[in-house]
DNA sequence: TGATAATATGTAGCATGCAACATATTATCA
DNA sequence: TGATAATATGTTGCATGCTACATATTATCA
């Protein structure tokens, strides 16, 4: 790590250990970090009709790796899939009991390792280090829409 | 995007748009974005009889990590490994010719990108990013050491 | 010296990410 | 209505990352 000077490679590790320090937790929950991700997401938007759509868009991911992930969570039974009534290109994405029982825990869960991550940082310095990520975003070209924007 | 709005998410996406940006570059190179930083640092590298553990050490990757990242850049013809004469644990690594042809245009790249990332930072929001990164992941238990510690 | 530990690397199997192809379904417009 | 476009999802093949296991080589210590 010595010579990490730079902000790209800073980012690069700092998102690996981010995701490494899940691992445990989702792993005894028998999840992936990213499962748990998605797996809490599905679980805060049910009775919204999600769709894998709607994850690709939240995590921007492709098509291509959601249809993987979702497949998973469905074959280790956290959720169940069903073709939308109104328009069958569609599926739904329900969970189960099974997601049922550890909606709490995953919720707990990432709100203390996000309050982990930022542990010392006051509400200025939080607020200004969030306003440097989004200019870097912005930098790269990434455009932060609006939740009205969507859909 | 729009639920975004912890640090954690914000990284994961800074890391995957700063690696996408390096995309096209390093497909025009015939390489990969990790294959073209790998292969930058070696040849950054060359004369200091660079072997796999270096690698895995600057970048914080597993072996089995690196062991597909250099078989791919040999396979490719950028580098050649030999057994160390002094110890035949070590695999020694050496660009090659075809490597040689784009060095300066990777360093150019890297450094491009990297300010490009960095744009519109004065001297002093750089150096206050680049302490609340360190400060993140040291919350995430990651030493950063010193270039004597290695080694 | 000879057994044991440490180190460097190899390999298998899996999850996540992509691009590039495909199909099925719905929307649109002539 | 009927052809075409748009949209959601499926599938394949690859690179990157991990863990867990393996071997080969060197270091250490009794």
């Amino acid at each position: 790590m010595s010579e990490i000077l730079h902000i790209g490679p800073l980012i690069r590790l700092l998102n690996k250990e981010f995701e490494q320090l899940h691992s445990q937790k989702a792993s005894s929950m028998g999840l992936t970090p990213t499962q748990l991700f998605v797996l809490h997401y599905i679980s805060k938007h049910q009775g919204e009709n999600i769709c894998h759509r709607d994850i690709e868009k939240q995590f921007e991911l492709t098509h291509a790796t959601v249809s993987g992930i979702i497949s998973r969570l469905e074959a280790k039974g956290f959720i169940n899939c069903f073709a939308d009534e109104k328009d069958r290109r569609f599926r739904n994405i329900m969970i189960t009991d099974k997601a049922r029982l550890c909606e709490s825990e995953m919720k707990k869960h990432i709100e203390l390792y996000e309050s982990q991550l930022v542990e010392g940082f006051s509400e200025e310095e939080k607020a200004l280090l969030k306003g440097y990520i989004i200019r870097l975003l912005e930098n790269l070209n990434v455009k932060i829409k609006p939740m009205e924007e969507r859909k």
